[in-house]
DNA sequence: GGGATTTGACCTGG
DNA sequence: CCAGGTCAAATCCC
């Protein structure tokens, strides 16, 4: 685990102990969401600020310190709610959603194959809405899409990007909904990604513990290189995603805001769908209980 | 040139 | 046999 520093943060009994209603988790939930997302986007303008200066490690410390705070409480708010009815996070379908189930067999144990096994076990998986699917914490590389029967939208398949170096099996797919099965109140572009397996990297190949644009960052227009921050072994985005209404998404990188097109948004210009629309791309799997 | 994505072919469980 | 998952060559992009 790689939370222990945070555990100081949060008193020893459950979140949930005084959090009598679901309506109340959802509330809290938004709410912690929003000041995650909100200090990411303070992480985001201040630490390429600092460049190299001799507090910048520190700073960055303490940004780790208050989300991985967060990311507790919304991982423990998850855990009350896994007993509770829907949740706006986690998707409603028992066929999909579901924590690794007790009587998961040992990787060790299972046959093995010349390929990796073509069906997946929906025991192991856990997936959830999301409106920025590509930002949870970790790296992926897309190996491959699929268009599914009966959807709209094809259905992307990534693994850790760190799966061949470091061994690491965790994979996920990504699908866009369909607008007809939609289930988000406004409407906004929502995709399901669900998640397979546990992350076994180790984030410690950079010095800085910054990823730095190959373009010096003044206008991030690169594909897959997202301004991430690695702390030891574990990493969470500093760049910050959000929905945007004509299927564009925009990335908050230092102080510029631009979409995937590598479009400069000039800061004056509708700034306030963008704050509206932010959602946590903060999820803290290694709290997850993988059994 | 190197790394990431795309995409058609291939493999396999149901 | 079909649908879903993966492979790997081709292509793209920096």
């Amino acid at each position: 685990m790689k939370h222990n520093d945070s555990n100081r943060y949060l008193p020893k009994s459950s979140v949930c102990d005084d959090l009598p209603h679901a309506c109340n988790h959802r509330l809290v939930l938004k709410e912690i969401s929003k000041e995650q997302s909100l200090v990411m986007q303070l992480r985001a303008i201040v630490l390429p600020a600092l460049e190299m200066n001799q507090n910048s490690e520190l700073v960055s410390q303490m940004f780790q310190s208050i989300l991985d705070c967060s990311s507790m409480v919304i991982a423990e708010l998850l855990h009350c709610q896994s007993d509770a009815p829907a949740v706006d996070m986690l998707v409603d379908d028992k066929e999909t959603v579901q924590r690794i189930s007790n009587d998961v067999i040992e990787d060790s144990a299972r046959p093995q194959h010349h390929h990796q096994n073509k069906r997946r076990r929906v025991a192991e998986s856990m997936s959830f809405e999301t409106p920025v699917p590509h930002y949870d914490g970790h790296q992926w590389r897309k190996y491959g899409q699929k268009q599914i029967n009966g959807a709209k939208y094809p259905r992307s398949y990534y693994r850790c990007t760190y799966g061949k170096e470091q061994g690491c099996k965790a994979t996920k797919t990504v699908q866009q909904y369909d607008p007809v099965t939609n289930t988000a109140s406004d409407h906004s572009i929502m995709y399901k990604a669900i998640y397979y397996g546990r992350h076994t990297c180790n984030f410690n190949g950079n010095d800085s513990g910054i990823s730095v644009p190959k373009d010096n960052g003044e206008t991030n227009t690169h594909r897959n290189h997202d301004l991430v921050h690695y702390n030891n072994n574990q990493c969470s985005i500093v760049s910050v995603t959000c929905s945007h209404p004509d299927d564009h998404q925009t990335f908050l990188d230092g102080n510029v805001v631009h979409d995937t097109y590598g479009d400069i948004i000039p800061r004056n210009i509708n700034m306030d769908w963008q704050l509206d629309t932010i959602e946590s791309v903060q999820l803290d799997f290694d709290n997850w209980d993988w059994r």
